[in-house]
DNA sequence: CTGAAAGCGCTAACAA
DNA sequence: TTGTTAGCGCTTTCAG
């Protein structure tokens, strides 16, 4: 229970702290039969450095925060997973938090994370406004890179994909399938991401004549159960359109299920398409067509970027925005390509 | 970018660093005119306390480490935010780590965090056997718990479920929907999770009556893909038996995928069970009868022992073994209760 | 009730 | 090449 220091290291190797110092960090020269004496007693003593002292003294932790709505949702926990991959090969560790769509929460979490020492944040925020006080302190600390979705009016490094070219795929491939009028269903627009699909969505139905009735955009939250209730209402209020545009892969799951549950045949009688690609969206019964997203690319991306801003401390450059163009992933939730009804 | 000190806080509000400190860690007597000073002149300067100095000073970060198997295992997922949320009561943080199911990476994070001087570990660990050395050492120099599974000759602290008893309601449910005969579907026996459930599956199966041929006892990891492909080769060599029980949800779904894809109708011909109770059991066609894990609750207990281990710091008592009763989730993936075919 | 000062474990000047 | 020493920011005796 008992830690040991690098001071007992030093006595039992016979030399002073500074030696022992040099040899564990490996930094500063060393004759190799002093260094062999000190790695010796260090195994002989179980010895591990104290990262907190270390931490003290040099104010770095290489340790990396990371700050996510919902560690629950599949398309977060991927990310988090290809973001700690990319720092393991840069030798800094993860520290992640679960905000769970709270700026409350969220900004805690931030502060944290800076008190902590972290040597930089990314952080998918939970609110499009909310969140802003909290990351833009935070960024002006630190070097913080916004991941997937941003707050608006923030300047700092961000990564993620255009949800605008995406939703035009989409909305592309549902119009060569057939489909003349559409719904939209997503969270509320408290964040970037479900605004920018929207507005993908929007523009390009328009540009294709698909019809959008005010009243079948519906916005709840990224959930299974928020796609099954949108369904059920707009049944209730009149019947479903041609196509159900999904603001993310849980919602269109939800959506899926309740269109069947009602009675409609999917893809025959309504398409329905997700975005994110999780691992489920391929596993219920029609497979999704969805939007995948280049979740290495975006970790690796988001690294990088917070690597060269914790390396030039001076003065920091201007802020990078980079933006990964994501592919279709057509499965069988929505028609193949066929000539349009009125043409045949 | 610079960061305020306590000193710079008792610059400006005319006391000592003491007075400060004891204002804002609220120990020790602080006349009101004087606190007041102190909190106003934090405010003014933005203070926030360094958690680093703090823990060096205090040995004590009031963050606890968790490490589990898999961080896109959606039950691991979710028992992180039972966690979490138990954790949050009690003021403390979590530091998560994703060992991806790899005793050596699991290590590395032990070690890592008992080197930042997190009060305490909760683990799930990756393996049986090989994640001993680790977990053991790690816990004779803090205070840790093993959460659902648990590694084979340690002696630490353990909060899980009954698999045994968990797998005789599983094993009963088919009998009575009329099974005369199972599969096992499960990981490699490299953990204890596997185990325990293919001792209780196989216990009560006998008992049974219930027939179990050698080689359908199927073993590979804990994913959809292995489910998917278990089911091919049992197809391959035979055919299915009646009811094909898994060892997690993840290979249930694969499962029950693999079995309709091949043509075979869930339950009519063939029933299957999950284990879990992970959303998406719910999501796929047919709904997964499973497993329901008390995740609160295990995650509660879980905190409650560590904070136990942590304030007798002079002598550990005994160590506790905390085994709740999981509950059987019947849906659609197996046959509601009927008489056996030969008593009809 | 408040202040001075020591020191948590480590690293980086600076000296030797 | 190696040792001495100061100090990272904080808390906590011990005096006052």
């Amino acid at each position: 229970m008992q830690r040991v220091t690098i001071a007992q290291v030093a006595e039992r190797a016979g030399v002073s702290t500074a030696t022992v110092s040099r040899v564990l960090s490996r930094r500063g020269q060393v004759s190799a039969a002093v260094e062999r004496k000190v790695r010796r007693a260090a195994d002989d003593l179980g010895y591990q450095v104290n990262v907190i002292a270390r931490a003290l003294r040099n104010s770095r932790t290489d340790t990396v925060g990371m700050v996510v709505p919902s560690i629950t949702n599949p398309f977060f926990t991927s990310l988090v997973e290809s973001v700690e991959h990319a720092l393991g090969k840069e030798g800094k560790e993860l520290f992640l938090c679960d905000a769970r769509s709270d700026p409350q929460i969220e900004a805690r979490r931030l502060a944290s994370l800076a008190a902590r020492n972290v040597d930089g944040i990314i952080v998918s925020p939970s609110h499009g406004v909310d969140s802003r006080p909290a990351v833009q302190q935070t960024a002006d600390r630190l070097p913080l890179v916004q991941l997937d979705r941003f707050v608006d009016g923030t300047t700092t490094d961000w990564v993620g994909v255009d949800d605008v070219a995406a939703m035009r795929q989409v909305v592309d491939h549902l119009h060569d399938g057939g489909a003349r009028s559409a719904a939209f269903i997503g969270s509320l627009m408290t964040h970037s991401s479900t605004e920018q699909r929207f507005a993908g969505f929007r523009r390009r139905a328009e540009e294709l004549n698909i019809e959008v009735k005010p009243d079948q955009v519906l916005l709840g939250d990224y959930s299974v159960e928020w796609g099954e209730a949108a369904v059920a209402r707009l049944i209730a209020e009149g019947g479903l359109p041609d196509a159900l545009v999904c603001a993310d892969d849980l919602i269109a799951l939800g959506v899926t299920r309740a269109c069947r549950a009602h009675g409609f045949a999917v893809p025959r009688q309504v398409q329905v398409t997700g975005y994110d690609d999780i691992e489920f969206s391929r596993l219920t019964e029609p497979a999704l067509t969805t939007v995948h997203q280049p979740r290495d690319r975006i970790a690796a991306e988001a690294v990088r970027l917070l690597a060269a801003a914790g390396a030039k401390d001076a003065e920091r450059g201007p802020h990078a925005h980079i933006s990964l163009v994501p592919t279709l992933v057509v499965r069988d939730s929505t028609r193949a390509a066929q000539a349009p009804p009125d043409r045949i």
